[in-house]
DNA sequence: CGGAGTGTTAGTCG
DNA sequence: CCGACTAACACTCC
């Protein structure tokens, strides 16, 4: 599901509901999604007090009082539903055909907040994760991980540094890998290659240093305005103020296959990169 | 009904 | 180390 955009725009929705709550309560009928034992879960989440909530590439951080933070991956299909008992409101993910309530039959985890207020983690596909790390290990655990696209020491310096060592490469599968750049996914780095000008299927190292100037221009740009519009959803998806993600419909490429190109009017083109659906236009991408 | 495709990424293999 | 490919899973669409 959610890229850089769509998890930020969670997050910061999320971070006035949780910050300073104390955790009451642990529910969990999936084990397999919690990365540690259930056991671990409960001493060092439930009691605690939710310090912190941010974002680092695709994962909410949650900082915890016990010196731990809780890491979450909703991966493809994962939604964090926050329900309170006077005000319902639903934050994050994206709809579950013909289930509208939660709990449902996809809710794997449960907390238990103050004055009867939950956090539901539901996940059709049960690819994501929850995971607790300890918070002065934090930035090791994340060693690997590039560079945030959306903060300003990221320039095109800094990209051309993180995509040396994989010339041979198309730039679409350096793109989606997390350890040159945090948090871009399928649409995003299909909406910033059409912007860039630049063919996914191009190799690395025939990348010219003006291009990476676009391209980082381009990733700018198209994640900022998809922040703003709180995301791309498709279908029904609402956000905590109850509104869909409006990128959808700003979109130029992706999922557009046959549709005209909104530059040239040529049919997007869709056919297969770094084993991912790929979306662009012959006639504007060189 | 069968098969392909889905917003992610960790693991395997060459 | 790098990169292509696949599996993890449940559901929708054709």
């Amino acid at each position: 599901m959610p890229e850089l955009p769509e998890v930020e725009t969670i997050t910061r929705d999320l971070a006035p509901v949780l910050l300073r709550k104390k955790i009451l309560g642990l529910k969990v009928s999936k084990v397999r999604l919690l990365k540690n034992p259930q056991s671990f879960f409960q001493r060092h989440l439930v009691g605690s007090v939710i310090t912190s909530v941010s974002r680092r590439a695709k994962m909410i951080l949650l900082g915890l009082s016990s010196g731990y933070t809780l890491i979450i991956h909703l991966k493809m299909t994962g939604q964090l539903v926050w329900h309170g008992l006077s005000k319902p409101m639903r934050i994050g993910g994206h709809p579950i055909t013909g289930v509208d309530k939660v709990p449902n039959r996809y809710t794997y985890i449960t907390l238990s907040l103050p004055r009867g207020a939950k956090l539901y983690f539901n996940d059709t596909r049960t690819f994501g994760y929850w995971q607790l790390v300890k918070s002065a290990a934090l930035k090791s655990h994340f060693h690997r991980l590039g560079p945030e696209p959306l903060q300003e020491n990221f320039t095109a310096a800094v990209l051309a540094q993180q995509l040396k060592s994989h010339g041979r490469a198309s730039i679409k599968a350096a793109l989606l890998n997390q350890t040159v750049l945090a948090g871009l996914g399928n649409i995003y780095v299909d909406e910033s290659l059409f912007a860039a000008g630049l063919k996914p299927t191009r190799l690395v190292a025939e990348v010219k240093t003006t291009e990476v100037k676009k391209l980082v221009r381009a990733i700018k740009l198209i994640l900022l305005s998809a922040t703003v519009a709180r995301g791309t959803s498709f279908s029904n998806y609402r956000d905590g103020l109850g509104r869909s993600g409006t990128y959808w419909d700003k979109r130029l490429v992706y999922g557009r296959r046959g549709e005209p190109c909104r530059r040239c009017s040529r049919p997007i083109l869709k056919t297969v990169v770094a084993g991912r659906g790929t979306h662009f236009c012959a006639k504007c991408q060189k």
